[in-house]
DNA sequence: TATTAACCGAGACGGTACGTCGGGTCTTGTA
DNA sequence: TACAAGACCCGACGTACCGTCTCGGTTAATA
């Protein structure tokens, strides 16, 4: 059932495809999608637009997969004694990543394609959304063990939390630097965390009364 | 202040302004971004070419218009009493919104062409981001009049904090909706408001003693 | 019946008329029949482009009239004691006015329109053609006065070989500048006009009895 | 010596050449110059448009290379045993071609084109003017075989002598059809030839008494 | 060692859309 | 009325990229 390995004739070259990826790589930085060709690809690897299309049937699928290849790098979770230090170290450091203009114009070229493209969001949520989301679980985690965070009872509610969670910060950043162009920085990260923390601001402290959620 | 020049002669067609836009709307529900010509956009609207480009220079910028008008009608706050109810209905209404294919895919592909296009990023702020901030300013306004928030005391601490709500809102259901390929529902409206208005939840209420931020 | 001269409203700027055909002989010159456009005329003569069609249909009629202005320059027939030389001064200054690019460019641009407009090319033979041809005979009369041509008896003949004198010599000239794109200098005026006055060399002197044609 | 080049890639299609040039002959009979266009050549062809621009840069490069074959196939030169009766031939020929609507019109416009363009002039050189000088070359070789012609000594001179008679040939017709707008008729043919061969009618020199005619 | 099938580069091909340009018309406000 | 300004419709222009298709030539596994 597994591809029977074709045997006879010249086998393709994996220099090609590595040179091809890089290329596809390089082209994105510095076109971003919608200006990047198959024929520059090729023209960058030193290869034939032919070679191109005998692996990847579209531009899409090249694309896809050279951002694949880029997004691998990870973040990692800082510890700095406190909830609220964490999340905002955690967030000036996503917003960093996005501050890379490779990193910028692929996440997002790719997440645009998959406005139309169910295949290639299943491909996202496994491979980006689900791994960084560890970086939620293991924030709260911590925050628990300090006794900053209320333990969860219910565990569907707790993972419930954690993807909300997720979408927030991760939307949050996002937005602001992709949607508003407004900078992330370190007074607007303690803003966020700020609220993140304590929600909107309300008048009176007496009006929580106790024992609620 | 802006529009003092243009005396003399014939005047653009605003007739022709709606049916342009009117028209890409309809093209980009039918077809999509990327299949969306402009001469397709022009033979709806009844109009030369030369008319669409006479007023946006690109697809991507008549597509920000369109999108734009899009938001403009669809989104509306609703004022159902409590800041609570007025956050969730907005978060289905925006939700609803990206579910329908021709906003979600024009306003991703709008988006990322972004990434690399500062004009194009400016007209997104312009016609959209400065344009829906509004409905936070005057939820802010509502919940405020009915005592639910403090009002604040400095003018630009309050602008600061009205765009990190903005993009805390719509970036949460984007990111949800388009990265996590999620739903937007009900409950998670209901969940992502608690969070919004009460922040993470801390284990005492005691806990917060003096010295806090 | 002559036109019955409008009364009312206000009359036409006879400035402005003056400007086009100036603005159009200019532009005929830079940029050629094909590269003129209305609007740059319009603009050259400080005009707008309305005022063009008021009084001109078409780009054609308004370049004709252009370059039947710039034609009313005229030739004029040297009188150098013999009608070879004569015929090779007269080559020669042909020549140096269609070096004189606003020249070539709208003669031929004229004539290439002619070609499928009848009433154009009416105008051409009116206006150019008969007025020139009057240097044919003239040349003819003083070389027979000179006893240096036979006088033709039939008058209908004589008429008919004039035509056929006009159309060789700025044929001739015409086609080496034009078509063949080479220079009408002195020895080709020269050889010209050996072949004009002695016809292709014949082997033998005896090969032409008396009393032939 | 010109064909070494071009060894790799996808070799150029005859085929192609072929339907273009007779789709753009048949346009110009049935739409004339002005109204032929690129792309409705590329249609009638069953060729892409990018395949005209590959061979030809402009719309006037295209019809000059058409001319000229339309040229090419329609000019033979006559061997009617006497130079007279060949030259009278060829003009008759050469002015029926011009009596055709397309031939007129595409040659008139296409030179009219060259008035201001250097490389058009080359093109037309080459592929009309040096093309069809091998007439004048042919007819002369065989009017010397006959003896009814000189053999010139000198060899720069012989090719001067050609030019100057192609010259006037094409000139005289063209001239007379297309400027001064009259018929090439049989008896004009023959009123050319005898000019042609035997120059303007000379009194004779002291040959012929007094009173004469 | 020779065969041979699949590879490779180059580049032409049919399409489709792009954004621009010019022709000739129409609609303003002003003189 | 004429005029300057400039928007309008129309249609062709020449370009760019897509994804496909020959070409002539190369290369590794097989026979």
């Amino acid at each position: 059932m597994s591809p029977p390995a074709r045997r006879t004739g010249r086998p393709r070259s994996a220099e090609a495809d590595r040179a091809i990826l890089g290329a596809t790589r390089a082209a994105l930085v510095e076109l971003g999608w919608s200006k990047l060709t198959m024929g520059d690809v090729a023209a960058r690897a030193g290869v034939a637009k032919t070679t191109l299309y005998r692996r990847w049937t579209n531009k899409s699928e090249l694309v896809v997969d050279a951002v694949a290849a880029l997004l691998d790098e990870q973040l990692e979770l800082p510890d700095l004694g406190s909830l609220r230090a964490d999340v905002e170290e955690t967030v000036l450091r996503f917003a960093a990543l996005l501050a890379r203009p490779e990193a910028r114009t692929s996440l997002m070229a790719v997440v645009a394609e998959a406005t139309r493209d169910e295949a290639l969001r299943e491909r996202i949520r496994t491979a980006i959304v689900d791994r960084q989301k560890r970086l939620v679980l293991l924030g709260r985690e911590r925050a628990q063990a300090r006794g900053e965070l209320l333990r969860e009872a219910d565990l569907a509610a707790a993972a419930r939390n954690a993807d909300l969670i997720f979408d927030v910060i991760a939307g949050a950043v996002m937005h602001r630097t992709l949607v508003s162009a407004d900078a992330v920085d370190a007074p607007w990260a303690r803003d966020f965390a700020e609220l993140l923390l304590c929600g909107l601001p309300a008048p009176a402290p007496a009006q929580k009364p106790a024992g609620s959620v």
